[in-house]
DNA sequence: ACTGCTAGGTTAACGCTGTTAACCACTTCA
DNA sequence: TGAAGTGGTTAACAGCGTTAACCTAGCAGT
């Protein structure tokens, strides 16, 4: 089973994000990677939006399996595991976080359901409050944001922030 | 006392993001509003960057101002309502918010030591712990940038969440 | 009063961006 | 055999930040 020319560029949009970053996506360094010109990626997809909508499928779906994958490896004592490992996952993966997370989902462009999908494991880790769970996952989203950014100094212990946030 | 053009300058790329938000602050679109011509602004400032540094100068003084007030009007207990007065500024200043806090603040062309004078309400209502006060500012941005993206479902009760991570 | 400098504007242009139009070759199928 | 569809091409356009070159009004110094 040959790779789809739409997964090509997918996944040329990905690498090209961890390599070079945000700024470094654009239709003409995507369709380099695969050998090609700019605009016969117009032949497989409408626009540069649906090339990000397929990365931000991609990123929240890696990113929710972190979540589950570390929960179900600390069954009885899952948040901190959780939280630290949507952490790693986020700075291993930071434009493609910030592509996800820091603009608004392109929601006509996502399959149908992913977003309640990988919503379901923070419900899970809230006891299914939809309160607790926007505020935890606020609170991770916006730590890893600000580090994202820079904004904690250098001498900061972001681990200790984490562990006040989300430890025993 | 007349207003430099580097105010005007400033207030033209504040009301352009206010009126039309993140992506229509261009350097001609500025410069229409002060009725002149793009390669012009360059007279004043280095490039594009100064004047995005410009606005998150301001909206870092302003968002901190609203945090003071809102804690001085509350002084017996001021998280709940200097968190809301927070989220109150973010979101009627979107485009602001987010240019100065989605993306890293252009240090070098900021005020000498502004970003640690606005952090000081937040340090002050975590009583000068470092951890809580990152985690506690973590939660308010993530909040935030949450609701901007409209990573929330409209059926969400977003107030409950503030009053859940802030309350009494 | 004349000279020369400076401040602040102008237009033209460059390389980058996403995108469209027009064209062409190869494969598939009736 | 011919038609249609697939997937590539180059040329081009408007908008972006930015630079270069030029011009003009006002002010300072002799």
């Amino acid at each position: 089973m040959r790779k789809t020319r739409i997964q090509e560029i997918s996944d040329a949009a990905w690498d090209l994000l961890s390599e070079e970053g945000v700024e470094a996506l654009t239709m003409r360094a995507i369709a380099a990677r695969l050998g090609v010109s700019a605009p016969s990626l117009y032949k497989h997809v409408a626009n540069r939006d649906e090339i990000v909508a397929l990365v931000q499928a991609r990123a929240l779906i890696e990113s929710a399996d972190a979540l589950r994958r570390a929960m179900k490896r600390h069954p009885d004592s899952p948040h901190l595991p959780a939280a630290l490992a949507y952490r790693r996952w986020a700075i291993r993966n930071p434009a493609q976080y910030r592509i996800t997370n820091d603009q608004p989902l392109l929601r006509d462009l996502l399959p149908e359901g992913l977003e309640d999908d990988c919503a379901v494991p923070v419900m899970e880790l809230a006891d299914w409050d939809p309160d607790r769970s926007r505020v935890q996952w606020a609170t991770a989203h916006g730590l890893i944001s600000l580090e994202l950014a820079g904004r904690f100094p250098s001498y900061a212990d972001v681990d200790a922030a984490w562990t006040l946030a989300f430890g025993p």
